[in-house]
Parts: C-alpha cells; sequence; structure tokens
DNA sequence: CTTCCACAATCAGAACGTGCATAGGGCAAT
DNA sequence: ATTGCCCTATGCACGTTCTGATTGTGGAAG
C-alpha cells in the first residue's frame, strides 16, 4: 500500500508518516501544493492523505484535479483543522472518501483506511500468496501453507511481508533495516542479524515446501520472486 | 548514476555514501566549498546532494554557478538543518530540484531522488532491452532472456547495466573503473580484471544469443550498441 | 602479402569477501 | 523465575573477483 502525505505542518506530518511506516506502508510525502501535485501526477498511490490548508494552492483543487484524472485510483481521505462543514461538504462532493478533523488520532486513521480498504476490495482482507501454497494476511498476520498455520514471530513476520510487498525487486540491508528497526542513520553493516531472520524464515517454510522464491542477492540484499 | 554528496560533517557524509553506493549509484564527494565548485565544473553529475553550512562559502553559491553554466544537468537536492524554512525558498528559487531537512531518512531520500528521476526521464521502472531478447531490469537486478533467467555476478551486472546506461558510447576502461570501483585517476592499466569481467559477461550471453552486440573498441575500451 | 607489435582474449588459481550455520547471552514479557 | 525472542559473535564454506602468465588477433608498416 502506497501512501502520500500532503500536510505542511511538519511535526504532525512526521507523525503520521513515522506510524504509517511501522504499519507497513509505503509512505511518500509533500509539503507544498506543487509538490503534491506534481507526486501525484508522476506515481499512483493508494491513499493521499490531504491536508487543505497548504502553501502554494488550496487542497481542493488538487482532488479536483486527480479526479479528472480517471487512470487515478487513490482514495483521498481529507485532514483539515477546519471543523467547517463547507470544507467537508465541498471535499465530499469533489470525491474524497473519508473526512479526519484534526486532531485525530492515529489509531483513528488506520481504522478509516482500512475501511476505505474494504470498502474498495470488498470485504476481503489484505492477503499476499506466494510460492505455491503460502498465505500471509497482513491483518490477521498469520501465514498459512495451504490450510496449516505457520507460526512466525513478530520480527520474522514483518521482514517476510515487507519483502513480499516488495515483490520482484532487490532489497538491501540497509532499506530492510531502515524499514523494520527504523535505523534512520545507522551504520550497522557489520551486524548479520537480517541474515539471521531470513535464515529462521527459511528454517520455518522449508518444513512446508521448498523456498527458492526467498533469493539471496549476493552483495545486494534479498529478493522475494514470482 | 553519478551523484556528488557535498557535505562537510565527516560520519553523515560517510553514511549516505555507504547507502548510495549500495544503491549502484556513482558516489563521488566533496568536503569543502572549493572542492565541490571544482568538482561540479569538471565533471557532469545527476545529482549533487548540497550541504549549506560549509566551510569555505555559501552552498547557495554553488547552485546559482551551476544553474548559469546551462550544459549542468545535474539536480540538486539540498540538505540543511531542520526549519531553516529562508533557506529552503532561497534554494527552491535558485532551481534547487528539492530539499531534504536533516534529520533525514536514507530511504526518504532515496524516494525524492527517484521521483526527481522519473520526472526527468519518465520512467516507472528501469527496464533496459538489448540484443534481440535480452531484458535488464535494474530494480530488480534480473537479466531475463526471453523468459529465461540469465544469472550474473554483482559485477558483472553493474558493468552490463553501465554500458547499457550509455548504448551506442565508447566507454574506456578508464571511465568504467572510475564508475564501478571509484578508481578515480589511477593509471593501473597493466591489470586486466575489466576485459576478464566482459569475457565473463559474453560467456554467459553467448550461451542464449550471438553477443556482437558488446563490442571491442580496440586501443579505447567497450561498447554496447544497437 | 607478409611481418611484427601492441593490444585483447583466455585461463587457472590465489586472494578476498560474503552469506550461512550455530550457539549463547541479554532482555522483555509473562 | 521462566520462557521465548532478538541480537551478537564466530568459524566455515563457497562464490566472486582479481592477478599474472600465456595465447590469439587486428592492423599498420614495410
Amino acid at each position: 500500500m502506497h501512501v502520500l502525505i500532503v500536510e505542511d505542518e511538519k511535526s504532525l506530518h512526521q507523525e503520521v508518516r513515522q506510524f504509517l511506516l511501522q504499519s507497513q506502508y509505503l509512505v511518500d510525502s509533500a509539503f507544498t501544493y506543487a509538490e503534491a501535485s506534481e507526486k501525484i501526477f508522476v506515481n499512483s498511490y493508494d491513499f493521499v492523505l490531504l491536508d487543505l490548508g497548504l502553501p502554494g494552492g488550496d487542497g481542493l483543487d488538487l482532488l479536483r484535479e486527480a479526479r479528472q484524472n480517471e487512470r487515478q485510483e487513490a482514495s483521498f481521505i481529507i485532514l483539515t483543522a477546519r471543523g467547517a462543514i463547507d470544507d467537508r461538504v465541498k471535499g465530499l462532493d469533489l470525491g474524497a472518501d473519508d473526512y479526519l478533523p484534526k486532531p485525530f488520532s492515529l489509531l483513528e486513521l488506520q481504522s478509516r483506511m482500512q475501511a476505505i480498504m474494504r470498502r474498495k476490495f470488498g470485504l476481503k482482507r489484505q492477503e499476499l500468496t506466494f510460492g505455491q501454497g503460502f498465505q500471509l494476511d497482513a491483518t490477521g498476520r498469520t501465514l498459512r501453507y495451504q490450510d496449516q498455520d505457520v507460526t512466525l514471530t513478530k520480527k520474522e513476520f514483518d521482514l517476510l511481508h515487507y519483502l513480499l510487498l516488495h515483490k520482484n525487486r532487490v532489497l538491501t540491508r540497509l532499506q530492510l533495516g531502515e524499514h523494520l528497526w527504523g535505523n534512520v542513520l545507522e551504520d550497522d553493516s557489520d551486524s548479520n542479524y537480517i541474515d539471521v531472520h531470513i535464515k529462521n524464515i527459511r528454517k520455518k517454510l522449508a518444513q512446508f515446501a521448498p523456498t527458492h522464491f526467498l533469493e539471496t542477492v549476493r552483495g545486494i540484499g534479498y529478493r522475494m520472486t514470482e
């Protein structure tokens, strides 16, 4: 799931960002109207969290713009201090998916996002399958092989999940470290804890089926294929 | 992709450098104003990561200088202590491509660079094709011939990738050495490790199709054609 | 056309680096 | 106090990269 946060107030922005990163979203940031406009145009997001009081333009215009582009499938959630019913109505008219008045709790944000996802994808959960018979349920945090449960620890699950979200891309140890451990500015390249977790994951999965889908890319990192 | 890091604070510099190297960028370094100015003038970069608080001069002057040189195509990303809004505005006015407040996450840096690249080249995924049926995916670090995987080692992949990025241009051993090994100006012409790698690449590719697209240019270096 | 030389290609093996396996200690949750 | 998870440390094995010697080749000069 790819999310764009459009919010100029730095501390709030950072807070939301951090939270979403921890929830396994891929997060992108925009602080101004221009930045947001460009990113929405260039990338494709699943969600756009949109603050209305932006420097450089009215957030609602962004929404309008985006809705005119039919290729755009992002769900917009409007964040604003203005409790103004007016904005709310306009926003929803223009096709916003939900509306969240500031201040809001991160948990509320999360539950609204999940609600939208349910709406969007039916009642279907976020399920990722791989390697003939494995099925990872991100919301229930379970992994199944055919009909048997596979128990993973938290870190193992997160690591596998993250790799799975980026199927067919090589992820470096640094990238993994940053996402899963938040090592923002640390260089523990001398540590091998990621390797150890990978090894443990492989060991657990190998009880059920060969694990060639979880590849080592020598000198770079790891990759899930298929 | 060739990046110049301009940052006097050593540990941060090193960190970013390490990360970018691992992300397959070609990295060059400058610690002072003078050093940076010279390197920007002499070389051509795709990105310049520019710290503003430099010994020997104001970083913004560097940006201004560079922008006056129309042959200069580098994208500038400004790195500076959080909250200096003034600098930010000035930087963007002068034509910086993006702005990153310290401290920043390496992933954020990467995603911004990718965003800029998308803007610049309109690329989504870096896929390069060559020689009737070969397809190289830079993000997944895979090479395919029709539907079969071709496995290359790290150096082989990087070398091929680099040649491919400069299709139809002859690359000298010095250029290749400089970019792939960071041998800035060394006359180790007595070593033939590049030839060896070329040979190994040819050997692997030849299993699938003739390799006339990878040419030797006698006395100069190598070239990918088509 | 032949000779000759500089440069490229090839090859084997040495040196190096990286990932894997394993074990154990610290720490948090219970 | 006990359990289980996460991280660290270490040695090993293997794949990768580089070296140096040798063979092969294109092209300029005679």
